[in-house]
RNA sequence: GGCUCCAUGGUCAAGCGGUUAAGACAUCGCCCUUUCACGGCGGUAACACGGGUUCGAUUCCCGUUGGAGUCACCA
């Protein structure tokens, strides 16, 4: 049979990186094999849907390339499966009902003053409450009465209080919990929508869902999911829990955390194949030492049972090092498209934009990288004459003062302002002069540019900033000197 | 706190009874160089602890410690 996944979301805004790897995962589980992803938004709670939230997971996944292959028609393609939508045909209900008919669920009428006086425990601010079976034992006369007297009710499930249940996880093994342990969870809501519990499971059957991947999270309630498969009679689906993926101080990444959605990273200025490789790697690795993977490649290589068990942390600095790999293999145009925006956003002059975007292109990681090495081409930022002083270079302020003194003249006689032109002159300089490259290159890239590093070299440069304005740069150096 | 899971360098990780315990990021040093970066070469750095099992444990079992997750009319 062929593999089915689902990814599963609801809709509260952006996707940090931990749901995409689910995500991914699940669309890769399926893909390896030949199988079915879906895409489900399960949008049961009403107060904290988020408007756009839905636009927002369609894009990411597009853009991704992590494609659903069946669903609801939508534009002459497959929409997702949404549970508010499903819910109007009644689906949810009918299955809590059948649940009840069996004694493996049960109306609740308890109202909220009832439920508070049942809370027992605080913990770290948290209120742990175990629901006491009160209603279980409502007759069928009262709970009729209740029912025609409109009063409000949810639907609990039945959990024995004797005995253990057992599931097993591809990861994880066998996992088994005291059944007493289990607390009799609602099902239905009050306001008539299921909750994620009853309508994930209710949802993975009917989709004929046969592997339930998701995170590690959901690994402690998963006894309760297995006992309402088994209390319908259904086929318990294959588990993989996967290991969670935390921040810098070993928590679990959620919303809350800010900055590590798929959005935010985009905006950081990461390119989406990059995010995707990094995100793949944490938690799963290939049997060999490969790092750099397509999405195909992925889906080719991955084996789901090389999956980690521990949590992962996210480490942005790898990944700016993967996002400069990735950069630095981009072809140019592309690469050029990407980059423009970035360096027009700091130089308005008319030069050769693409010469710019070429020598940095090897020199970033991330975009917004661009602008500190690229400023200096705009206009020559104040500097201190101390930079003329290089020991390697064996530069002083005296001896940068001859060198600019020298050629300046050779640059207002030279017509071939080229980068190869300007090189071949002043190795010519060089030689006459009987001294080291560096010797007359760093006085001259420093007064050119006013920075301690630079994208490329002082002939470059000057090509780029063009003969009048090198000029100007150059004299502007002079003076410096001559005042120190 | 109950329950569940996890445990190899700072981080991601390979390993699946016998290894000089890989590799990558980060970090440090050297080389290259028209500075820096790129690139190349090299270094520092890990099996949490205690018991077993075994001829032999990073690897298997138990315990301890540590960490995480979960305990809602949220998913």
């Amino acid at each position: 049979m062929k593999i089915r996944t689902r990814y599963a979301p609801s809709p509260t805004g952006r996707m940090h990186v931990g749901n995409l790897r689910s995500a991914l995962y699940e669309f890769l589980i399926a893909k390896h094999d030949g199988g079915d992803f879906m895409l489900r938004i399960e949008d049961t709670d009403q107060e904290r849907f988020v408007e756009g939230a839905i636009e927002i997971i369609y894009r990411t996944l597009e853009k991704t390339g992590l494609v659903h292959d069946e669903g609801p028609d939508k534009d002459g393609g497959y929409g997702p499966y949404v549970q508010s939508e499903r819910m109007k045909t009644g689906i949810y209900m009918k299955y809590a009902k059948e649940l009840i008919d069996k004694g493996e669920a049960y109306y609740c009428f308890c109202d909220k003053e009832r439920l508070a006086s049942l809370k027992t425990e605080v913990v770290e601010g948290k209120e742990i409450t175990v629901y006491d079976k009160h209603c279980l034992h409502l007759s069928k006369e009262e709970i009729r009465a209740n029912l025609d007297a409109g009063k409000p009710f949810v639907i609990r499930q039945n959990n024995p209080v004797e005995g253990t249940t057992t599931f097993t996880d591809e990861l994880y093994g066998d996992i088994t919990v005291e059944n007493s342990q289990l607390d009799d969870m609602i099902l239905i809501k009050s306001d008539g929508y299921p909750t994620y519990n009853f309508a994930n499971v209710v949802d993975d059957h009917t989709m004929n869902i046969t592997h339930v991947v998701r995170g590690n999270e959901y690994l402690s309630s998963s006894p309760k999911y297995v006992r309402l498969y088994e209390a319908f009679g259904w086929e318990v689906p294959v588990y993989v829990h996967l290991p969670l993926i935390t921040d810098e101080n070993h928590k679990k990444l959620s919303k809350r955390s800010g900055h590590s959605s798929f959005e935010d990273l985009l905006e950081q200025g990461f390119v989406t194949e990059a995010i995707v490789n990094y995100i793949a790697l944490l938690g799963w690795s290939p049997e060999d030492n490969r790092e750099i993977f397509t999405l195909e490649e992925l889906i080719k290589e991955f084996d789901y049972h090389r999956i980690s068990k521990s949590p992962a942390v996210f480490d942005i600095v790898k990944l700016r090092w993967m996002n400069g790999e990735y950069i630095k293999a981009m072809d140019f145009d592309t690469f050029y498209e990407m980059a423009e925006p970035y360096i027009k956003a700091v130089i308005t002059k008319d030069l050769d934009l693409k010469k710019i975007a070429n020598m940095v292109k090897t020199r970033i990681e991330v975009f917004p990288d661009i602008a500190g090495h690229i400023d200096f081409f705009q206009e020559l930022p104040a500097y201190d004459v101390a930079m003329y002083t290089h020991k390697k270079m064996k530069t002083d302020t005296a001896s940068s003062l001859t060198v600019l003194k020298d050629v300046l003249p050779l640059l207002t006689e030279q017509t071939d302002f080229s980068n190869d032109g300007l090189y071949q002159m002043l190795l010519k300089y060089v030689e006459e002069k009987g001294v080291k490259n560096g010797y007359v290159m760093w006085p001259i890239r420093t007064a050119v540019s006013g920075k301690q590093m630079t994208p490329a070299g002082a002939t470059e440069i000057m090509e780029v900033l063009g003969k009048e304005e090198t000029i100007a740069r150059i004299q502007k150096g002079i003076e410096l000197l001559e005042n120190a």
